[in-house]
RNA sequence: GGAGAGGUGGCCGAGUGGCUGAAGGCGGCGGUUUGCUAAACCGUUAUAGGGUCAAAAGCCCUAUCGGGGGUUCGAAUCCCCCCCUCUCCGCCA
């Protein structure tokens, strides 16, 4: 949530900081705020003065009523029309702070100033790792090759709930479990992360407070019954973990890690790149969540990062770092790296996890603050977050990297004692 | 799902509709005393919005007793709706 404060004191900077997003409707929204956050403060202070008021004659008529035992009908009458235009004054500043409350929840986050401009195609790759294995006509894309080797079936998958909902079956679901407790075993025990398992539907403020709603709501899933929503990443649910808490200094930084399946409708995403297990509806993740002091959050970002990637070089796939452009930035976040991974089989490099800085965006939302030290105010937080990483994508970037001749795939040997074989070959019979 | 009880500051806990941001205690912080610790005593102890100010500090106003609405000259206290916790019944992995 932006700053009313920050675009009060500094309107032109902020101005210029959204404009990078190339987003004209954004910059229309601060023209109104602005306006809304005027008046707000005009109609506010008279109001406060019009209470002041009352509670001044209120001590005065208590005091009268102590001793005479009744008020003066005309004092009454003054008190009761006093009580009217507060009544009005009230009515018309919580119109505008309402107003002022659902606008300022459709402003995105500021870019990053060390954030290219323009759109998607100004992403900067920042580094890569591994040499990609070429593609070729005898590299098969996964969906072949899972479906040749017995793990995953979509036809079924769809008859069950349409495109999009992929069934892991045997080895493929073996697999998605050993990567899942690989996952969090590295997190948990060599980045230092706490494990959470969270709820997997949320309310409504849960989902704003990260910034998924109220613009986003049609690419969410909803109970209609209890209008809570699945989690369409356990970024959700763990970065609300804190909402409208003051954490202990001493506690930062404070690092979650936790798996939960995801849920996006993909709303207008059809047909693009949806092939296989590219783009699906439900899917694992293991996700990772910092909550840090905000003069720290440049350093915590590229930490968190390395952790994302960690996974992928302990699975030897080869992959690439990219910085997103101010345009390709998601709305919440003031700066993104996307992690790649090489898929030869689709000849694409696969996004399999975004590694986000929010600064105070969902802290503000959410109410996230923390106190420095024992008598200090109270702060917001820095929240940041990365996939660590997404299942399907890196699944596929396995079976398409591992494959060989004689058509099994090879299980890297980190991931060995978690899958318990290292080699994924053909059932000898089919089901 | 049904019936009942309850939600007050960091914690415990009081609060006949009026001067209660809220008694008292615990904890925390500062101080006095003390060789050190403990004890005792004194003081202090929230968050947010707004105003004043170049800014900060300070000062002033307002709001906050689970959340929202209402009644009233005046609400922590009365009424309505919602959320949460606990107990019993029902159902259930």
């Amino acid at each position: 949530m932006i700053d009313l404060r920050l675009l009060r004191s500094a309107p032109a900077e902020v101005r210029a900081a959204l404009a990078r997003r190339g987003d004209a409707g954004a910059l229309e929204l601060l023209d109104a705020l602005q306006q809304l956050d005027a008046r707000r403060r005009t109609l506010t202070t008279a109001l406060d003065a019009l209470k002041a008021e009352r509670n001044e004659a209120a001590r005065a008529d208590a005091q009268h009523v102590k001793q005479q035992g009744s008020l003066p009908p005309e004092t009454v009458a003054a008190r009761r029309a006093l009580g009217e235009r507060i009544a009005a004054a009230e009515a018309e500043v919580r119109e505008v702070e309402t107003a002022l409350a659902a606008k300022a929840l459709y402003v995105p986050n500021l870019p990053a100033a060390d954030v290219p401009d323009g759109d998607a195609a100004a992403n900067r790759v920042v580094r890569s790792w591994g040499t990609p294995r070429p593609s070729g006509p005898d590299v098969r894309p996964h969906w072949e090759l899972g479906e040749r080797l017995g793990m995953l079936d979509l036809p079924r998958g769809a008859k069950l709930s349409g495109s999009g909902f992929p069934v892991f079956v045997g080895a493929g679901a073996r697999l998605a479990r050993a990567l899942i407790q690989f996952m969090l075993d590295l997190h948990t025990r060599e980045h230092g992360y706490v494990e959470v398992e969270p709820p997997f539907l949320v309310r409504r403020e849960i989902m704003q407070g990260t910034g998924q709603l109220p613009k986003f709501e049609a690419d969410a899933y909803r109970t209609t019954e209890d209008d809570m929503f699945l989690v369409p990443t356990a970024e959700v649910p763990v970065t609300n973990l804190y909402r409208d808490e003051i954490l202990e200094g001493a506690r930062l930084p404070l690092g979650h890690t936790a798996y939960t399946p995801c849920f996006r409708r993909e709303a207008g995403a059809a047909g693009k790149d949806t092939r296989g297990l590219l783009r699906v509806h439900q899917f694992d993740k293991v996700e990772l969540v910092r909550f840090v002091r905000p003069a720290d959050s440049g350093p915590e970002h590229e930490r968190l990062t390395g952790h994302a990637e960690a996974v992928l070089q302990r699975l030897e796939l080869p992959y690439r770092v990219v910085l997103l452009a101010a345009g390709d930035t998601g709305f919440a976040a003031a700066k993104t790296y996307d992690l790649e991974a090489w898929a030869p089989g689709v000849g694409a490099w696969l996004e399999v996890s975004s590694a986000s800085s929010f600064t105070d965006f969902q802290a503000r939302r959410a109410g996230i603050r923390y106190r420095a030290a024992k008598g200090e105010k109270p702060e917001f937080v820095h929240t940041l977050n990365a996939s660590g990483v997404a299942l399907p994508r890196t699944i596929a970037a396995l079976l398409e990297n591992r494959q060989e001749a004689d058509g099994s795939v090879s299980i890297p040997p980190a991931l060995v004692p978690y899958v318990g074989t290292d080699r994924i070959t053909a059932p000898s019979s089919g089901a």
